[in-house]
DNA sequence: TCTCCCATGTAAAGCGTTACATGATTAA
DNA sequence: TTAATCATGTAACGCTTTACATGGGAGA
Protein backbone atom coordinates (compact mmCIF):
# COMPACT_ATOMS: atom_id res chain seq x y z
CA UNK A 1 0.00 0.00 0.00
CA UNK A 2 1.21 3.51 -0.73
CA UNK A 3 2.12 5.88 1.94
CA UNK A 4 2.02 9.09 2.47
CA UNK A 5 3.18 11.50 5.36
CA UNK A 6 1.94 11.96 8.75
CA UNK A 7 -0.07 14.74 7.76
CA UNK A 8 -1.69 13.32 5.22
CA UNK A 9 -2.83 10.73 8.08
CA UNK A 10 -3.64 13.24 10.53
CA UNK A 11 -6.16 14.44 7.95
CA UNK A 12 -7.53 11.78 7.28
CA UNK A 13 -7.79 10.52 10.96
CA UNK A 14 -10.09 13.87 11.41
CA UNK A 15 -12.20 12.94 8.23
CA UNK A 16 -13.02 10.13 10.85
CA UNK A 17 -15.10 12.60 12.59
CA UNK A 18 -17.87 15.25 11.60
CA UNK A 19 -15.44 17.73 10.60
CA UNK A 20 -15.51 17.35 6.94
CA UNK A 21 -14.02 21.02 5.34
CA UNK A 22 -10.90 22.18 5.20
CA UNK A 23 -12.19 24.93 7.61
CA UNK A 24 -13.57 22.70 10.27
CA UNK A 25 -10.10 20.72 10.28
CA UNK A 26 -7.93 23.54 11.05
CA UNK A 27 -10.37 24.28 13.97
CA UNK A 28 -10.41 21.01 15.19
CA UNK A 29 -6.55 21.00 15.29
CA UNK A 30 -6.33 23.95 17.22
CA UNK A 31 -8.62 22.80 19.87
CA UNK A 32 -8.01 19.15 19.98
CA UNK A 33 -4.26 18.15 18.74
CA UNK A 34 -2.69 21.10 18.65
CA UNK A 35 -0.84 19.92 21.99
CA UNK A 36 1.34 17.69 19.81
CA UNK A 37 0.31 18.36 16.02
CA UNK A 38 -0.16 21.33 14.12
CA UNK A 39 -1.14 22.29 10.70
CA UNK A 40 -1.77 24.99 8.93
CA UNK A 41 -4.09 26.05 5.78
CA UNK A 42 -0.61 26.19 3.51
CA UNK A 43 -0.89 22.36 4.00
CA UNK A 44 -4.47 20.99 4.31
CA UNK A 45 -6.22 22.76 1.17
CA UNK A 46 -3.44 21.00 -1.38
CA UNK A 47 -3.53 18.00 0.94
CA UNK A 48 -7.05 17.13 0.47
CA UNK A 49 -6.62 17.24 -3.29
CA UNK A 50 -4.11 15.12 -3.00
CA UNK A 51 -6.48 12.97 -0.73
CA UNK A 52 -9.11 13.28 -3.47
CA UNK A 53 -6.93 12.66 -6.61
CA UNK A 54 -5.76 9.38 -4.58
CA UNK A 55 -9.25 8.35 -4.21
CA UNK A 56 -8.75 8.22 -0.54
CA UNK A 57 -12.13 11.00 0.08
CA UNK A 58 -14.40 12.30 -2.15
CA UNK A 59 -15.79 15.81 -2.35
CA UNK A 60 -19.34 17.33 -2.48
CA UNK A 61 -19.65 21.09 -2.18
CA UNK A 62 -22.62 22.41 -0.23
CA UNK A 63 -24.32 25.52 -0.22
CA UNK A 64 -25.77 26.79 3.05
CA UNK A 65 -27.85 30.18 2.96
CA UNK A 66 -26.15 33.23 4.08
CA UNK A 67 -22.45 31.26 4.64
CA UNK A 68 -20.38 30.67 1.64
CA UNK A 69 -20.21 27.57 -0.10
CA UNK A 70 -18.12 24.84 1.76
CA UNK A 71 -16.44 21.33 0.20
CA UNK A 72 -17.00 18.19 2.14
CA UNK A 73 -14.61 15.61 2.16
CA UNK A 74 -15.46 11.79 3.08
CA UNK A 75 -13.50 9.07 3.09
CA UNK A 76 -14.08 6.25 0.40
CA UNK A 77 -13.33 2.71 1.89
CA UNK A 78 -9.99 3.11 0.75
CA UNK A 79 -9.21 5.91 2.79
CA UNK A 80 -10.42 4.12 5.58
CA UNK A 81 -8.00 1.48 4.65
CA UNK A 82 -5.13 3.57 4.81
CA UNK A 83 -5.52 5.24 7.96
CA UNK A 84 -6.00 1.84 9.27
CA UNK A 85 -2.69 0.49 7.57
CA UNK A 86 -0.75 3.57 9.07
CA UNK A 87 -2.20 2.68 12.40
CA UNK A 88 -0.56 -0.19 12.61
CA UNK A 89 2.28 0.16 11.60
CA UNK A 90 4.99 0.86 14.24
CA UNK A 91 6.81 3.66 15.06
CA UNK A 92 10.48 3.22 12.78
CA UNK A 93 12.52 5.34 15.38
CA UNK A 94 12.34 8.13 17.67
CA UNK A 95 12.94 11.42 16.37
CA UNK A 96 14.94 14.45 17.80
CA UNK A 97 13.10 16.52 19.66
CA UNK A 98 14.61 19.77 19.01
CA UNK A 99 14.32 22.37 21.82
CA UNK A 100 16.26 25.61 21.55
CA UNK A 101 16.52 26.16 25.44
CA UNK A 102 18.50 23.15 25.72
CA UNK A 103 20.91 24.18 22.75
CA UNK A 104 21.00 27.67 24.53
CA UNK A 105 21.80 26.45 27.94
CA UNK A 106 24.52 24.07 26.47
CA UNK A 107 26.42 27.03 25.44
CA UNK A 108 25.63 28.19 29.31
CA UNK A 109 29.12 29.48 30.14
CA UNK A 110 29.24 32.41 26.96
CA UNK A 111 26.54 33.88 29.16
CA UNK A 112 26.15 35.35 32.68
CA UNK A 113 24.70 33.86 34.69
CA UNK A 114 21.74 35.64 35.33
CA UNK A 115 21.40 35.59 31.82
CA UNK A 116 20.51 31.91 31.70
CA UNK A 117 18.98 31.94 35.35
CA UNK A 118 16.26 34.28 33.68
CA UNK A 119 16.14 31.97 30.32
CA UNK A 120 15.08 29.16 32.73
CA UNK A 121 12.41 31.13 34.64
CA UNK A 122 11.02 32.06 31.61
CA UNK A 123 11.01 28.83 30.29
CA UNK A 124 9.13 27.41 33.30
CA UNK A 125 6.62 30.21 33.30
CA UNK A 126 6.03 28.88 29.58
CA UNK A 127 5.61 25.48 30.44
CA UNK A 128 3.58 25.84 33.61
CA UNK A 129 1.10 28.05 30.87
CA UNK A 130 1.25 25.33 29.15
CA UNK A 131 0.21 22.75 31.74
CA UNK A 132 -3.18 24.72 32.50
CA UNK A 133 -3.65 24.30 29.25
CA UNK A 134 -3.72 20.71 28.87
CA UNK A 135 -5.70 20.86 32.47
CA UNK A 136 -8.26 23.31 30.82
CA UNK A 137 -8.53 20.97 27.71
CA UNK A 138 -8.94 17.82 29.79
CA UNK A 139 -12.07 19.30 31.90
CA UNK A 140 -13.03 20.02 29.02
CA UNK A 141 -13.48 16.73 27.65
CA UNK A 142 -14.69 15.33 30.83
CA UNK A 143 -17.37 17.27 31.16
CA UNK A 144 -19.15 17.02 27.65
CA UNK A 145 -18.65 13.46 27.29
CA UNK A 146 -20.15 13.83 23.49
CA UNK A 147 -17.93 11.01 22.33
CA UNK A 148 -17.32 8.61 24.73
CA UNK A 149 -15.13 6.48 22.31
CA UNK A 150 -12.48 8.78 21.28
CA UNK A 151 -12.50 10.49 24.79
CA UNK A 152 -10.17 7.68 26.53
CA UNK A 153 -7.61 8.10 23.93
CA UNK A 154 -7.67 11.84 23.71
CA UNK A 155 -7.30 11.87 27.43
CA UNK A 156 -4.33 9.42 27.30
CA UNK A 157 -2.69 12.18 25.03
CA UNK A 158 -3.24 15.12 27.15
CA UNK A 159 -2.21 13.25 30.30
CA UNK A 160 1.44 12.43 28.31
CA UNK A 161 1.42 16.40 27.78
CA UNK A 162 0.92 17.01 31.36
CA UNK A 163 3.73 14.14 32.81
CA UNK A 164 6.13 15.57 30.40
CA UNK A 165 5.45 19.13 30.95
CA UNK A 166 5.37 18.54 34.78
CA UNK A 167 8.83 16.55 34.64
CA UNK A 168 10.59 19.42 32.48
CA UNK A 169 8.86 22.38 35.11
CA UNK A 170 10.50 20.29 38.40
CA UNK A 171 13.91 20.19 35.98
CA UNK A 172 13.71 23.68 35.60
CA UNK A 173 13.25 24.12 39.59
CA UNK A 174 16.42 21.98 39.98
CA UNK A 175 18.57 23.44 37.48
CA UNK A 176 17.50 26.67 38.93
CA UNK A 177 18.69 25.45 42.66
CA UNK A 178 21.93 24.28 40.73
CA UNK A 179 23.11 27.20 39.10
CA UNK A 180 22.32 29.41 42.27
CA UNK A 181 24.38 27.16 44.73
CA UNK A 182 27.18 27.32 42.23
CA UNK A 183 27.20 31.33 41.80
CA UNK A 184 28.36 31.43 45.46
CA UNK B 1 22.65 42.94 14.82
CA UNK B 2 21.04 40.31 12.10
CA UNK B 3 20.09 36.86 12.92
CA UNK B 4 20.60 33.74 11.51
CA UNK B 5 18.52 30.58 12.48
CA UNK B 6 19.36 28.25 15.11
CA UNK B 7 21.06 25.34 13.02
CA UNK B 8 23.71 28.59 12.25
CA UNK B 9 24.20 29.66 15.84
CA UNK B 10 24.28 25.50 17.32
CA UNK B 11 27.04 25.53 14.85
CA UNK B 12 28.90 28.91 16.06
CA UNK B 13 28.61 27.48 20.03
CA UNK B 14 30.42 24.04 18.83
CA UNK B 15 33.19 26.43 17.33
CA UNK B 16 33.82 27.70 20.55
CA UNK B 17 35.16 24.07 21.41
CA UNK B 18 38.06 22.07 20.04
CA UNK B 19 35.83 21.40 17.02
CA UNK B 20 36.95 23.35 14.10
CA UNK B 21 36.26 21.87 10.57
CA UNK B 22 32.75 20.39 9.09
CA UNK B 23 33.46 16.54 9.92
CA UNK B 24 34.67 17.37 13.86
CA UNK B 25 31.52 19.53 14.14
CA UNK B 26 29.15 16.56 12.29
CA UNK B 27 30.92 14.22 15.49
CA UNK B 28 30.64 16.63 18.28
CA UNK B 29 27.01 16.67 17.19
CA UNK B 30 26.74 13.42 16.90
CA UNK B 31 27.91 12.51 20.35
CA UNK B 32 27.12 15.64 22.17
CA UNK B 33 23.89 17.07 21.09
CA UNK B 34 22.42 14.06 19.09
CA UNK B 35 19.45 14.26 21.91
CA UNK B 36 18.00 17.42 21.10
CA UNK B 37 19.90 18.72 18.02
CA UNK B 38 20.86 16.97 15.23
CA UNK B 39 22.20 18.72 12.04
CA UNK B 40 23.25 16.49 8.71
CA UNK B 41 26.61 17.62 6.48
CA UNK B 42 24.03 18.74 3.84
CA UNK B 43 23.53 21.81 6.56
CA UNK B 44 26.92 21.93 8.07
CA UNK B 45 28.98 22.99 4.86
CA UNK B 46 26.60 25.12 3.52
CA UNK B 47 26.26 27.12 6.90
CA UNK B 48 30.27 27.08 7.32
CA UNK B 49 30.20 29.09 3.84
CA UNK B 50 27.47 31.59 5.18
CA UNK B 51 29.22 31.88 8.30
CA UNK B 52 32.59 32.84 6.42
CA UNK B 53 30.75 35.05 4.13
CA UNK B 54 29.15 36.72 6.90
CA UNK B 55 32.56 37.12 8.54
CA UNK B 56 31.57 35.38 11.76
CA UNK B 57 34.63 32.93 11.15
CA UNK B 58 37.38 32.36 9.12
CA UNK B 59 38.58 29.76 7.64
CA UNK B 60 42.01 28.25 7.17
CA UNK B 61 43.06 24.55 5.11
CA UNK B 62 45.63 22.69 6.86
CA UNK B 63 47.44 19.87 5.92
CA UNK B 64 48.00 16.41 7.71
CA UNK B 65 50.08 13.31 6.41
CA UNK B 66 48.36 10.85 5.89
CA UNK B 67 45.54 12.79 5.97
CA UNK B 68 43.17 14.49 4.11
CA UNK B 69 43.09 18.22 4.00
CA UNK B 70 41.04 19.77 6.33
CA UNK B 71 38.99 23.40 6.38
CA UNK B 72 39.69 24.50 10.18
CA UNK B 73 37.09 27.15 11.20
CA UNK B 74 37.95 29.92 13.91
CA UNK B 75 35.25 32.27 14.83
CA UNK B 76 36.07 35.83 15.14
CA UNK B 77 35.39 38.93 17.38
CA UNK B 78 32.40 39.57 15.49
CA UNK B 79 31.05 35.22 15.49
CA UNK B 80 31.60 35.78 19.40
CA UNK B 81 29.41 38.69 19.65
CA UNK B 82 26.85 37.17 17.46
CA UNK B 83 26.13 33.71 19.55
CA UNK B 84 26.57 35.62 22.91
CA UNK B 85 23.61 38.17 21.27
CA UNK B 86 21.59 34.92 20.21
CA UNK B 87 22.44 33.61 24.00
CA UNK B 88 20.52 36.45 25.60
CA UNK B 89 17.53 36.68 23.72
CA UNK B 90 14.66 35.20 25.46
CA UNK B 91 12.70 32.24 24.01
CA UNK B 92 9.63 33.36 21.67
CA UNK B 93 7.04 30.79 22.11
CA UNK B 94 7.49 27.26 22.94
CA UNK B 95 7.02 24.81 20.04
CA UNK B 96 4.74 21.95 19.16
CA UNK B 97 6.43 19.38 19.75
CA UNK B 98 4.96 16.44 17.39
CA UNK B 99 4.66 13.15 18.52
CA UNK B 100 3.76 10.85 16.08
CA UNK B 101 2.62 8.32 18.57
CA UNK B 102 0.29 10.61 20.23
CA UNK B 103 -0.93 11.31 17.15
CA UNK B 104 -1.63 7.13 16.54
CA UNK B 105 -3.39 6.88 20.18
CA UNK B 106 -5.66 9.49 18.83
CA UNK B 107 -7.76 7.49 16.43
CA UNK B 108 -7.06 4.57 18.30
CA UNK B 109 -10.42 3.92 18.58
CA UNK B 110 -10.02 2.78 14.56
CA UNK B 111 -7.67 -0.09 15.78
CA UNK B 112 -7.99 -3.28 17.93
CA UNK B 113 -6.98 -2.83 21.30
CA UNK B 114 -4.37 -5.41 21.30
CA UNK B 115 -2.56 -2.95 18.64
CA UNK B 116 -2.57 -0.11 20.64
CA UNK B 117 -0.90 -2.13 22.74
CA UNK B 118 1.82 -3.54 21.08
CA UNK B 119 2.14 0.55 19.71
CA UNK B 120 2.82 1.36 23.05
CA UNK B 121 4.90 -1.52 24.37
CA UNK B 122 7.12 -0.80 21.62
CA UNK B 123 7.65 2.46 22.61
CA UNK B 124 8.53 2.34 25.79
CA UNK B 125 11.18 0.27 24.70
CA UNK B 126 12.41 2.90 22.35
CA UNK B 127 12.31 5.18 25.25
CA UNK B 128 13.66 2.75 27.73
CA UNK B 129 16.69 2.70 25.35
CA UNK B 130 16.99 6.27 24.79
CA UNK B 131 16.85 6.62 28.50
CA UNK B 132 20.17 4.40 28.87
CA UNK B 133 22.15 6.45 26.04
CA UNK B 134 21.22 9.27 28.50
CA UNK B 135 23.07 7.27 31.34
CA UNK B 136 25.75 6.48 29.50
CA UNK B 137 26.81 10.19 28.12
CA UNK B 138 26.51 11.38 31.35
CA UNK B 139 28.98 9.04 32.99
CA UNK B 140 31.25 9.78 30.11
CA UNK B 141 31.13 13.44 30.75
CA UNK B 142 31.62 12.64 34.93
CA UNK B 143 34.73 10.27 33.91
CA UNK B 144 37.07 12.54 32.09
CA UNK B 145 36.08 16.30 33.31
CA UNK B 146 38.49 17.43 30.34
CA UNK B 147 36.07 20.74 30.05
CA UNK B 148 35.03 21.44 33.80
CA UNK B 149 33.44 25.36 32.56
CA UNK B 150 31.49 23.25 29.96
CA UNK B 151 30.22 20.21 31.59
CA UNK B 152 28.22 21.35 34.14
CA UNK B 153 25.83 22.77 31.46
CA UNK B 154 26.01 19.52 29.57
CA UNK B 155 24.66 17.26 32.52
CA UNK B 156 22.26 19.87 32.65
CA UNK B 157 20.75 19.04 29.54
CA UNK B 158 21.01 15.27 30.32
CA UNK B 159 18.88 15.81 32.79
CA UNK B 160 16.05 17.30 31.28
CA UNK B 161 16.32 14.33 29.00
CA UNK B 162 16.10 11.64 31.40
CA UNK B 163 13.53 13.45 33.18
CA UNK B 164 10.92 14.05 30.78
CA UNK B 165 11.98 10.51 29.02
CA UNK B 166 11.66 9.26 32.46
CA UNK B 167 8.24 11.02 32.57
CA UNK B 168 7.30 9.28 29.12
CA UNK B 169 8.27 5.57 30.57
CA UNK B 170 5.89 6.03 33.41
CA UNK B 171 3.27 7.66 31.08
CA UNK B 172 3.47 4.22 28.87
CA UNK B 173 2.83 1.76 32.18
CA UNK B 174 0.12 3.49 33.12
CA UNK B 175 -1.76 3.58 29.72
CA UNK B 176 -1.03 0.55 29.13
CA UNK B 177 -2.68 -0.56 32.61
CA UNK B 178 -5.62 1.65 31.88
CA UNK B 179 -6.24 0.37 28.15
CA UNK B 180 -6.14 -3.25 30.09
CA UNK B 181 -8.74 -2.78 32.50
CA UNK B 182 -11.34 -1.03 29.90
CA UNK B 183 -10.69 -4.08 27.84
CA UNK B 184 -11.64 -6.78 29.84
C1' DT C 1 40.83 -6.92 -1.32
C1' DC C 2 37.58 -4.91 1.17
C1' DT C 3 35.86 -2.16 4.55
C1' DC C 4 36.13 1.55 7.59
C1' DC C 5 37.49 6.11 8.65
C1' DC C 6 38.73 10.60 7.17
C1' DA C 7 37.06 14.61 4.64
C1' DT C 8 34.26 17.90 1.60
C1' DG C 9 30.76 19.07 -0.89
C1' DT C 10 26.16 19.51 -4.17
C1' DA C 11 21.42 18.73 -5.96
C1' DA C 12 16.90 17.37 -5.58
C1' DA C 13 13.03 16.63 -3.21
C1' DG C 14 9.97 16.95 0.74
C1' DC C 15 7.86 19.38 4.29
C1' DG C 16 6.13 23.40 6.44
C1' DT C 17 5.08 28.34 7.48
C1' DT C 18 3.87 32.88 6.16
C1' DA C 19 1.95 36.15 3.52
C1' DC C 20 -1.14 37.19 0.19
C1' DA C 21 -5.70 37.26 -2.39
C1' DT C 22 -10.75 37.12 -2.27
C1' DG C 23 -15.29 37.92 -0.53
C1' DA C 24 -19.73 37.28 2.00
C1' DT C 25 -22.24 37.73 6.53
C1' DT C 26 -22.98 39.13 11.30
C1' DA C 27 -22.69 41.52 15.50
C1' DA C 28 -20.96 45.45 18.17
C1' DT D 1 -18.18 51.04 10.14
C1' DT D 2 -15.42 48.05 11.76
C1' DA D 3 -14.05 43.80 13.32
C1' DA D 4 -14.78 39.01 13.55
C1' DT D 5 -16.18 34.67 11.57
C1' DC D 6 -16.80 31.74 7.72
C1' DA D 7 -14.47 29.81 3.73
C1' DT D 8 -10.91 28.50 0.02
C1' DG D 9 -6.89 28.71 -2.02
C1' DT D 10 -1.81 29.90 -4.02
C1' DA D 11 3.12 31.45 -4.16
C1' DA D 12 7.34 32.25 -2.22
C1' DC D 13 10.49 31.14 0.85
C1' DG D 14 13.10 28.57 4.35
C1' DC D 15 14.71 24.50 6.45
C1' DT D 16 16.15 19.76 6.35
C1' DT D 17 17.09 15.18 4.73
C1' DT D 18 18.69 12.00 1.39
C1' DA D 19 21.22 10.57 -2.13
C1' DC D 20 24.97 11.22 -4.82
C1' DA D 21 29.96 12.24 -6.03
C1' DT D 22 34.89 11.96 -4.97
C1' DG D 23 39.10 10.13 -3.14
C1' DG D 24 43.09 8.86 -0.03
C1' DG D 25 44.88 5.98 3.89
C1' DA D 26 44.82 2.17 7.33
C1' DG D 27 44.01 -2.21 8.97
C1' DA D 28 42.05 -6.95 8.67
Amino acid sequence: MKSYNDTTYAILGILTTECNSGYAIKQFIDRSLNHFWKISYGQIYPTLKLIVQEGLAEVRTSSNPGKPDRNEYYLTSKGIEALKSWLEQPIEQLPVERNEILLKLFFGRYQAREKTVSLLQDYKQELEGRFQTYVSIEQAIINHQDNEEDSMYWLFTLDYGKRTTKAAIDWCEVTLDTISMEGD
